[in-house]
DNA sequence: AGCCCAACCGTTTTT
DNA sequence: CGGTTGGGCT
């Protein structure tokens, strides 16, 4: 590495020493293992403007590459504020010259594959399918083949499709023993019609974007070639999230031995690696080093966002994994407050908890913006925003349903499709008779069976069945009109900017009338989507730039950015810091999931450990983790553990808390339900995290917050409680006690069964 | 063509 | 328990 001037210019400035290294180290491949919050979008926007401060490359000849459209956006946001606008500035498709190749995987192949679509037989026009359509298209292959799609799910045959996708294979190259995996060893010949499908429908699905690449590169070595010369320099973020297509991409791109420059700078976290149900292989980050000979492996370790405590709560976890490549996270920040661990009685207890506690920090001055609540499953949001709306504090759920994915969306992007692209049948499938037309199963059936005979795409088929008089003549009369407005709006797509088109034809195809006509509360708002939705096309070269864009672009964030405090999935905290973390439910078989138990073995109760990391690590100044010992699970009552994360946790660094009257034996009062030998009192073998659970009893039972009418302190047993006497419990409701055994109570509930109680739990009836 | 009821099935989710 | 979906019914 050339020295570097003094002093150091302003981009390079603040960096600390690995952080300069990642940043300066431009020739060979480089790994920077990036530890949670040790500033490594710093150090990437630093790199990318040393790039371009030294003419090492144009930005042009940069390949940059992120896995989310804000991690992308991110970075073109800091740059611009670290080299001025010039090279960055602009919104949409504007700032496609200064740096066209930052992007997303999906979305710079996406604009690769534009250039060579003939290649794989498409036009350069293709349609990209969103999930619904693949399954539409899925379905319809599944019952063509003979196959009841009962037994076979078109979800199943997705899944599989895509990996396969993920993994680089075509229909030919699956291995033959996976083809067993769907209707008794159809599956890749399936795939291979799905495949076979989408080039008559000139589409694409996301998988696709990627696998086409490949094979391009593979057959036309030229074509390939041209693109390893035009990039000089690769950086990739998140590499601990790519998969093996990803991987093979960025090979041929980068990879000299496959005839690319060599300058690629991948950056990652091997601990938090918490996609590979998506088709993420750890794998490549583990072997970047054997993969990319030479390369130099840069380590940073400095965290700048979390406490000590904190820092050492996630690292005491993620020591329990195994092939890790190693990093000790350190800060120069002062110790702040261990971890809190809470033990408590029940789902709707930990949401009023969490509850009382925000309230406490929102009233001690905090940002309801620095609270978070991040929950193992998107379901467990639920329970506390129940309990939010109930005390009035206001929440906002990050993840669910994206914008583009709302129904009335769906049909203006069908519209707008099936204009731009003529051969895209399955728009015209979706917007043929909505608003309803009168073409309903039979009329459309025909279509479907002509264009099967003649080997014509939908559209074309309705063309021609118009012309006859196969069709009953309202259908076919509404069928023409419908055909003749799409010719319409397909002459007016040079002469209308994209949104006064899209306008139009809501207005023309009686869609907007349609909503107007209905009365019911979600009219109005879905009316208020489309308008969105046509405000949002502005300022696009064209239509087609459009579609793209909220095929692979379009933002989920809907603006609302009011203070809040925020719920959402550890998945989708990643990358994300907060001064207050809540972590609720770490019970085994909710987190650790129970699938994960069952079926992934070793490495996905590591996968969990590691989201257990991200979570922890999230927190700036606190983070509080909290267990239930019941959980309504499908609506039935089921007792549970503590997680095991939760004994990986030092004890230097975390305090604990119960709310349970009795502590352990509550514990044990819960757990005799699923454990026949739980009155034996073994001193072990209660499971992970159980006698660190217990353990925040000795204390004595120390009450906070407690309800006084669920909880008493103390273990003397009731005298009132005599056996045969009728209880009232308020989760289980009336019983009848059958034994006694200290403070705990065998009762047989008249609608749930026998279980054993703590007497506190009880009333007389 | 459209509505209603019952059977089913429940991680994580980006592009 | 509750949302979705698909089939069957009107």
């Amino acid at each position: 590495m050339a020295s570097l001037p003094e002093p150091l210019p302003d981009w390079l400035s603040g960096l600390n020493p690995p952080q300069l290294a990642a940043a300066t180290a431009l020739d060979g491949p480089v790994l920077v293992l990036a530890g949670a919050g040790t500033g490594k979008t710093r150090a990437l926007t630093a790199r990318l403007a040393q790039i371009l401060a030294t003419r090492r490359a144009w930005p042009s000849e940069i390949l940059s590459v992120t896995f989310t459209n804000k991690a992308a956006a991110e970075m073109r946001h800091r740059l611009a504020a670290m080299i001025g606008p010039s090279a960055t500035e602009g919104r949409g498709p504007s700032f496609v010259e200064a740096m066209p190749w930052l992007g997303t995987f999906h979305s710079i192949a996406a604009k690769m594959l534009r250039r060579h679509a003939e290649l794989v037989g498409l036009r350069s026009n293709y349609t990209i399918l969103d999930t619904d359509d693949v399954l539409r298209l899925l379905k319809r292959i599944i019952v063509d083949a003979g196959l009841d799609e009962k037994r076979w799910p078109s979800r199943q045959l997705s899944g599989l499709i895509d990996r396969w996708k993920n993994r680089g294979q075509t229909p030919d190259k699956v291995p033959a023993g996976e083809s067993f995996a769907f209707a008794d060893g159809r599956g890749a010949e399936l795939y291979g019609r799905y495949q076979a499908e989408l080039k008559t429908l000139n589409a694409a699905d996301f998988g696709d974007l990627l696998l086409h690449m490949l094979v391009i590169f593979e057959q036309h070595r030229d074509v390939l070639a041209d693109w390893q010369r035009r990039f000089k320099q690769v950086l990739v973020d998140e590499y601990q999230d790519t998969n093996a297509a990803q991987y093979r991409w960025l090979q041929l791109l980068a990879a000299p031995s496959e005839g690319g420059q060599g300058n690629i700078c991948c950056v990652g976290d091997d601990d938090q690696s918490i996609y590979s149900w998506r088709g993420a292989e750890i794998a490549n980050i583990l072997r970047f080093e054997r993969d990319f000979p030479g390369a130099r492996t840069i380590r940073l370790e400095q965290n700048y966002r979390s406490t000590p405590h904190i820092l050492a709560a996630a690292s005491g976890v993620i020591a329990h994994n195994k092939g890790r490549l190693g990093k000790q996270l350190w800060t120069e920040l002062a110790q702040g407050e261990r971890v809190q661990i809470i033990s408590i009685w029940d789902g709707p207890e930990e949401a009023r908890l969490v509850g009382e506690r925000i309230e406490r920090l929102l009233a001690e001055g905090a940002d309801a913006t620095d609270i978070a609540i991040l929950v193992r499953a998107s379901y467990q949001t639920r329970e506390f925003e129940d309990r939010f709306i109930a005390i009035g504090l206001p929440y906002r759920i990050i993840g669910g349903f994206r914008f583009y994915e709302r129904a009335e969306i769906r049909d203006a992007l069908a519209y707008l499709r099936i204009v731009a692209q003529p051969d895209d049948a399955l728009a015209f499938e979706r917007i043929v008779n909505t608003p309803k037309r009168g073409l309903g199963d039979k009329s459309i059936g025909k279509v479907q069976a002509h264009a099967r005979r003649t080997g014509t795409t939908l559209p074309g088929a309705a063309q021609a069945l118009v012309e006859t008089d196969e069709l009953p003549a309202a259908a076919r009369r509404a069928l023409g009109d419908l055909l003749a407005a799409i010719r319409r709006w397909r002459s007016q797509m040079d002469a209308l900017d994209q949104a006064a088109l899209a306008q139009m034809i809501l207005e023309e195809s009686g869609y907007i009338a349609m909503l107007e006509a209905d009365r019911s509360a979600e009219a109005a708002g879905r009316l208020d989507n489309l308008a969105e939705l046509v405000r949002a096309m502005e300022g696009f070269t064209d239509l087609q730039a459009f579609l793209e864009h909220v095929a692979l672009v379009m933002e989920n964030d809907r603006g609302d950015h009011a203070d809040k405090v925020v719920l959402m999935t550890l998945h989708a905290a990643k990358g994300l810091e907060f001064n207050h973390v809540f972590l609720p439910g770490w019970e085994e078989g909710l987190f650790p999931s129970q699938r994960a138990l069952d079926e992934g073995g070793a490495n996905s109760l590591e996968e969990e450990r590691r989201l257990a990391y991200v979570g922890i690590t999230r927190a700036r100044r606190r983070a509080t983790i909290l267990h239930a010992a019941n959980r309504r699970v499908y609506g039935q009552w089921t007792s549970a553990i503590p997680s095991r994360f939760i004994a990986e946790i030092p004890a230097a660094h975390s305090d604990s808390e119960t709310t349970l009257a009795g502590g352990a034996s509550l514990w044990r009062a819960a757990l005799a339900e699923r454990d026949p030998f739980a009155h034996l009192d073994r001193s072990s073998g209660r499971g992970p995290g159980w006698d660190r659970a217990a353990r925040a009893a000795p204390k004595g039972p120390r009450l906070i917050e407690a309800r006084a009418s669920a909880v008493t302190v103390g273990g003397a047993a009731r005298t009132d409680l005599a056996i045969g006497a009728r209880v009232f419990h308020s989760k289980f409701g009336a019983g009848t006690v059958q034994g006694q055994d200290g403070n705990k109570l065998e009762i047989a509930f008249d609608h749930a069964g026998v279980k054993m109680v703590l007497d506190s739990f009880v009333q007389p009836a």
